[in-house]
RNA sequence: CGCGGGGUGGAGCAGCUCGGUAGCUCGUUGGGCUCAUAACCCAAAGGUCGUAGGUUCAAAUCCUGCCCCCGCAACCA
């Protein structure tokens, strides 16, 4: 089963853009390293990849905050904005496009997405009916009221209408059940698609509010003075806006859309899941082929969250323990659709025992081996004993397929499972072969070199398969155990590095961590 | 009766679809090895599978009731 395409096929995965009201945490560095390791993974199979990320910036809660602080919105977003780049870039992020809400192509693309959905009758004006606070100047929902009051300032709220603008979401009620049954995996996990089935669409969709006049800082609807475009009809437009729909500044849509996969947080499922196929239908546009809901990282069972500061900070994990590690870790210890409980001492449990005992080290001996008993070179002159290589050597192949199988169902962990699994098999064979018994017999050499051909083997094969994860750690491995070529480092087949190739002892790969007591 | 998820050795999880010796990682204890990052390999101890009942020759697994935790409930990854 090779992943290979036949002609350049394309790929096109998104995170959500996020909302920058303050720095960002662990939770969207989990999202945005689980799409670039995909993006990784398809270019690394050949595909002509589209990644997009990006920030969401319009809204009353961001002109909230930027009031408070005394600037402008815009320049308050643009200092958030700034701190987010430098983190992609920390994390090794290698997203094709970020696009922001407040890029002019954006406002004009939505602008005109808004109007379209207006001209063919699926924006009507109508009557906007809630629960008011006049001090706040906000509306509420009945459901939003904490014992009938302003959850925000809590004094009395009183009934109030406004003019609005409402989308037809009724109307495609029947549609998306129907897309729910024919594509099956349109969303996953499932779970979230039941959620979706019993909470929404069966019960009955109501049209959606999707205009604001009780602020201004959003797209500005462009045929009505005063209504501004509601957050959620701009930031998922944000999907095909980068791709330059309905604007000459940005492209690619022709060629990357529908998208591949949007990947979102559990919470945010509802507006991808629901409002974004209705718009695309009502665009009359393609819809994006899957939406995965993605847990969270929760801290001791607690949701980690920005208005309540229990939030972690990647940029200080990402200095203390190393950014290769830390994206390893939020992979490797989470299954990806459920939520995963984040503590620090898991995440120096999982560097010392995946990267530094079994990854690393099996690298320092086996590197250094070589360079012990061989000067560095191996003999052209191998000895395979079948009895003892054998099982190694397909159960490495094995691995490569487990590996692909589980990276297709973006099931991250499953996959690193997989590769830490063949590590273990590796160092077992250094035991079974014995190899410092060899290199005192003169006459077993060419068993020796064998022995170590097969782990410098396996660990090549393994530094292919962890390089969308760990991009730096994997390009020192490659150096460590001479696999020089393009091929030697992106080909799985076994026996693809060269028998005279050069091993170059250096640092250990991965420092273990110690902890107290 | 709003909806969904979860409750399994000290910790974190798998197993439940399609009943039949309860598995993995970490930790603990004992042993082995000496190439290596106090690492690596082997072995052992440790669980009435939330609870009460039911179906069955047999229930972690199927059915019913109850308890507890978390999320969603129409602007927090």
């Amino acid at each position: 089963m090779s992943n290979t395409p036949e002609k350049k096929e394309t790929f096109f995965i998104s995170t959500p853009i996020y909302y920058p009201s303050a720095s960002l945490h662990i939770g969207h560095t989990y999202c945005t390293v689980a799409a670039d390791v995909m993006a990784r993974y398809k270019r690394q199979k050949g595909f002509d990849v589209f990644f997009l990320t990006g920030t969401d910036e319009h809204g009353q809660k961001i002109e909230d905050i930027a009031k408070k602080e005394g600037v402008a919105p815009q320049e308050f977003v643009d200092g958030v904005v700034a701190g987010v780049r430098e983190l992609w870039e920390l994390m090794n992020i290698s997203y094709d496009r970020f696009i922001r809400t407040t890029d002019p192509a954006h406002i004009l693309s939505v602008q005109r997405i808004f109007r379209a959905m207006f001209d063919n009758g699926d924006i009507y004006k109508g009557v906007y009916k809630g629960k008011y606070c006049k001090p706040c100047e906000s509306f509420w929902t009945e459901t939003q009221l904490v014992d009938g009051k302003c959850p925000d300032c809590g004094r009395e709220v009183s009934d109030a209408e406004e003019e609005a603008y409402f989308f037809r979401l009724s109307k495609y009620q029947n549609l998306l059940i129907e897309l729910y049954e024919d594509i099956p995996d349109f969303l996953e996990p499932e779970s979230r698609k039941n959620e979706m089935l019993n909470n929404f669409l069966r019960p009955g969709l109501e049209d959606l509010c999707v205009s604001r006049t009780t602020f201004s800082w959003g797209i500005p609807v462009d045929f009505d003075e005063g209504h501004v475009v509601y957050v959620w009809v701009d930031a998922l437009s944000n999907y095909i806006t980068a791709l330059g729909y309905e604007n000459g500044t940005y492209d690619g849509f022709e060629k990357f859309w529908p998208a591949n996969v949007h990947f979102v947080g559990k919470e945010i499922v509802r507006f991808h899941a629901i409002i974004w196929p209705a718009m695309l239908m009502s665009l009359g546009l393609p819809l994006p082929e899957k939406i995965f809901g993605h847990g969270w990282l929760v801290l001791g069972g607690a949701k980690m969250s920005k208005s309540t500061g229990n939030v972690v900070d990647p940029n200080i994990l990402a200095e203390k323990y190393g950014v290769d590690a830390l994206r390893y870790f939020l992979l490797r210890a989470f299954p990806f659709g459920s939520d995963g409980d984040y503590s620090e001492d898991l995440l120096v449990s999982v560097i010392n025992s995946d990267l530094a005992n079994k990854l690393g080290n099996l690298l320092s001996r086996t590197v250094s081996m070589t360079e012990k008993y061989f000067n560095s070179r191996l003999l052209d002159d191998f000895s395979p004993e079948p009895q003892l290589d054998e099982p190694l050597i397909s159960a490495c192949t094995a691995t490569v397929r487990e590996f692909d199988a589980a990276m297709e169902r973006y099931d991250f962990q499953g996959a690193l499972e997989a590769v830490v699994a063949q590590l273990s098999r590796a160092n077992k064979y250094i035991d079974d072969t014995a190899p410092w018994i060899l290199a005192k017999e003169p006459s077993k050499r060419p068993r020796l070199s064998s022995v170590l051909y097969n782990l410098l083997e396996n660990l090549r094969i393994a530094a292919v398969l962890l390089t969308p994860f760990m991009p730096t750690a994997t390009k020192e491995i490659f150096t460590q155990i001479g696999a020089d070529s393009d091929e030697a480092q992106t080909d799985t087949v076994y026996g693809t590095l060269p028998a005279k190739a050069v091993v170059r002892r250096g640092e250990n790969l991965f420092q273990r961590i110690q902890t107290e007591e």
